[in-house]
DNA sequence: TTTTTAAGTAAATAAACATTTACTTATTAT
DNA sequence: ATAATAAGTAAATGTTTATTTACTTAAAAA
């Protein structure tokens, strides 16, 4: 029995990664992808049930679980909330302003039905992200250290921001300045745990 | 010579809306729309050049622009900062809340190449939106109300927390309790000022 | 009323696409 | 060595799609 070539599979996902960051996940063809991977179209069906199932598995496996190991590099939910929600926020933020085709295809997930369907079961399933963070920021409301909302809120308020900025950071990169520097990040992420803390 | 029929020109955008808020951008097809018309493929071309003229002129005419004057309505650059921040809130949410295809157009204008240039174009040249939102935070950050930032990085901080929780109130439609109210909406809004507001 | 002209239609077309078919090749277990 | 088997390929296939072609209809201007 002839074994898998794991260096194609590699390719593929390789591959597929740069076509969505350089043409948009709406031009990734599987004929174009097998170009790129110099190898024949066929061949990803080996890999890969079909296309849906190449998405998901590459969202999840190739950009979701890194992330999320990202994120949670040296992060721990008992953290004081400032020095916490800055290790979160640094942590995303270098991570995805050296990995643009996985910040794209984040994007993708709110708007996509089919990666919405794959992140929201991989978060309630796994929820390596969701746990930690999830505890987090419930144990600081409980304990009174910041406001008290539900869990998604509090994410929201803590989170979206930064999102919205790291989309601003690759907008302007083809723009002779740089606005978006770590600096403002952190300056920011400032303002967000300023908003949310309790000072009574 | 025979005049233009209004009502089919309407028919076109208003299915186009509904097929998208149902079904998505991706599942529009012009025989889909057409079909949902009740017209023939064709008519739509002699209303528009093509598919992506027909996508921007819907989303600059029918989305972004009623969008705008929507947030807009009641709104001046001269109101006290927490006052106009909670009218810009209140605005969005109500409008996007009861427009749910136009949020979802909103929402693929950041992750498509096409609709992303059509809202840059608009705002740039327009800027019916980013006017007078411009000039109340400018004013506010220069007059030492709230801290100093580039202006993109203050609407970031005030504006996309909303954007998530619109997206949450919609992910929850069809769970049994809504946790998105208006009265969380104000309450949120509230610390996104808190975190805003220079207090020294 | 008749001519003119653009609006409108039904059906076709050509390109793009995901997926398969029919075949070849490489590797391992015997 | 060779049989067995899955990996791999080149070239279809059938479907879906945006867009056109060839024709009909309705209304305004003459």
């Amino acid at each position: 029995m002839r074994p898998k070539n794991l260096e194609k599979e590699q390719a593929i996902r390789s591959m597929a990664l740069d076509i969505i960051a350089n043409e948009g996940l709406e031009n990734l063809t599987m004929q174009k992808l097998a170009k790129a991977a110099n190898i024949s179209p066929r061949t990803i069906y080996i890999k890969y049930e079909n296309k849906e199932d190449l998405l998901v598995k590459l969202f999840i496996h190739e950009v979701l679980e890194p992330y999320e190991a990202a994120i949670l590099n040296g992060f721990t939910d008992g953290m004081d909330f400032s020095t916490g929600t800055k290790k979160l926020w640094m942590n995303t933020f270098t991570y995805l302003k050296n990995n643009r085709s996985h910040f794209a295809l984040l994007q993708h997930s709110k708007s996509s039905p089919l990666l919405n369907k794959a992140y929201q079961q991989e978060n309630i399933v796994q929820g390596q992200y969701f746990a930690p963070v999830h505890r987090f920021l419930t144990d600081n409301a409980d304990a009174g250290v910041i406001k008290s909302f539900p869990f998604d809120v509090l994410r929201a308020l803590l989170m979206s921001p930064l999102i919205d900025l790291v989309n601003e950071y690759f907008d302007h990169t083809t723009r002779p300045v740089q606005i978006i520097t770590d600096e403002v990040i952190m300056q920011c992420c400032e303002v967000v745990i300023a908003g949310l803390i309790n000072n009574k």
